[in-house]
DNA sequence: TTGAAAGCGATACCAC
DNA sequence: GTGGTATCGCTTTCAA
């Protein structure tokens, strides 16, 4: 058995509450008696029970709240998995949780969210945000309040969350060139696609890649010009099939936004599958199909289960014992997938049992 | 405020000892109220909460041990800082906790261990084991006794462990052959490095891309010998400096074993640095440094963090709820590592504050 | 400055 | 069958 404060306060012949203000420094005790309090802990390793500890904050009963948007996309349908099942499990801890799952991007409806849910009460708040400067006032406003607000899968950057999760975008983009470069002999002619002209993670995508390649003692790749496709496949697929037919020699294409179904359709097409490398974003059920198929290369993953899952507990621990999470930028796995290590179905993203 | 007990009690008119006894079946209630109590517990959507719960099995007190193999290795570090943080994290809610770490694999010390802890009183187990019938029959002896054990990073395929965590290693070799497919063109030749002859791990891992590579379909590569190392990095030197030597247009090496320092080596003194693509296994400090030096091209990772880290807590739903692991064979992630993408010190892996 | 006691939610035991 | 009560470890309030 682990010791307990209760056998502290009979070694130092005090009352537990004692034991508990000293331990605690919340003043009010002899000094000595404190001294003495503090040796004998120390000698018998006292750790206090969390399951007491959090047995006792159930009385203030905490109030959590979720904002996800873009939730018909396939990644923010993993987040969400991810936020649910955090959700789930602190809901059995006695923690409420109010989830707001948003389709699209509309940051009107956003702002009304947020509103709704601090009327409602909530201490602590997960959102995965646009990066607008409504929100970032918005955001900061919270924190003034005392509302501790973590983003997820995007961040807004200088806004006072305490702390973001998501993907380092440029780490991505290295990671995506260094695996052309084992991929591709030297002189190889690359493609690089884009999504919206403004997009902060797209654009870091790139710019890692571009960097990497172009670092003195990078391996030789010839990088044609970059191309928006908006996200669109019907976009992507005409920009492929144009470049595949004006340069023969095309032999990797990367794609840092959507679009890839668009990529992988037009080089099939072509006739050239096979020969042209093509690496791509997150690992949902369409990918993991193009992977199968050897359509895509590699799929560079973000980890988006994570991304939704961690947020609350975060929260939790912020409000519970006000701990700071460890860093401002908690960036999850950059994780590449190929037809052979992509499994959705890891055994730690089940779902428990719901206990009756 | 979460639905709680008590509540339940007040509007079926019982106590909350009737509730408790009804809700979970035990018996000796009146059919009515039950029924009522269960319709009531359904409307309210009342989960019992955990920590309550929690509270309560501490009166019981648990004891788990656990017993590390080959401790002074780099990857077995890593399982044991897993297991070490697992069992701090468990200690702070009460349950005992016994770590073995042994040096060196003797079945001998296993055997002797294993009876120490059971002498303690332990309630379940996890243990990297060797793969021998005295241990199999050591662990189905504790089945018989009603002490669950769990198998991590190595197994013992048919013993009456309640599941093994670790790596699939005919799927990594798999894996390794899908890279070489992207890295090399074809009629590439390749080199298999093994280590001792009857290594299941190695010889899996082996298997797993000999396999892949003569699959109807697959890309034509030209597959040396395969030459086992004894995990020692002289003797892969050895092999490296003699096959290179033998096969100037050898390109490609694929060490399932350890020797891949030797390996780098003997490539870099004859002058082939850059033109061999090479795949080893683990990631760890010295794995790291030659990634870092474009020594290895790729590392596969078999995650030692959580196969130390996730036993106890599995030992603890079974101990604690009687919940199985959802899988007999809960297979690790299989993480390719490259230069870009490796940090050992990824925001999951770090230790919990210490609470005072 | 200190101790005694209540209470968090669930469970177990013992009377009735 | 059922209700009352003690208990787990800790925090908090109220008296003293």
């Amino acid at each position: 058995m682990a010791v307990t404060a209760q056998q502290i306060a009979e070694l130092a012949g005090v009352s537990r509450g004692t034991v508990d203000r000293a331990l605690h420094n919340r003043g009010r005790v002899n000094p000595e008696v404190a001294a003495r309090i503090h040796q004998i802990a120390a000698d018998l390793g006292y750790k206090p029970n969390l399951v007491g500890q959090a047995l006792v904050r159930t009385k203030r009963d905490f109030k959590i709240g979720a904002i996800l948007q873009s939730v018909e996309t396939p990644t923010m349908q993993i987040v969400r998995e991810g936020l649910r099942r955090a959700a789930s499990e602190l809901r059995a801890s006695g923690v409420e949780f109010i989830v707001r799952e948003l389709r699209g991007l509309d940051e009107e409806l956003v702002l009304e969210s947020i509103e709704e849910l601090t009327s409602q009460g909530i201490q602590g708040l997960a959102i995965s945000p646009n990066n607008t400067s409504e929100l970032r006032q918005c955001i900061n406003g919270l924190y003034e309040q005392g509302i501790p607000v973590i983003t997820l899968n995007s961040d807004i950057p200088g806004s006072k969350r305490i702390c973001f999760i998501g993907m380092d975008n440029y780490r991505a983009g290295q990671t995506a060139a260094g695996l052309m470069c084992q991929m591709l002999p030297a002189g190889s002619k690359v493609l690089p696609l884009a999504g919206h002209l403004n997009n902060t993670a797209h654009n870091n995508r790139l710019n890692g890649f571009l960097d990497t390649l172009q670092q003195p003692g990078a391996c030789d790749l010839r990088i044609l010009p970059f191309q928006p496709c908006f996200d669109r496949d019907d976009y992507a697929h005409e920009i492929t099939q144009h470049a595949l037919r004006e340069n023969p020699d095309l032999v990797g294409i990367y794609v840092a936004s959507n679009g890839q179904e668009g990529v992988c359709q037009a080089v099939d097409e072509e006739g050239r599958k096979g020969q042209v490398k093509i690496i791509a974003y997150d690992l949902n059920e369409p990918n993991m199909r193009l992977l199968q198929s050897d359509s895509l290369s590699i799929v560079l993953d973000q980890e988006a289960f994570e991304q939704g899952y961690r947020p609350p507990y975060l929260l939790y621990e912020y409000l519970m014992h006000k701990k700071q999470p460890e860093r401002e930028l908690l960036y999850t796995d950059i994780a590449i997938r190929t037809k052979y290590n992509s499994d959705l179905m890891r055994f730690d993203r089940e779902l428990p049992d719901s206990k009756a």
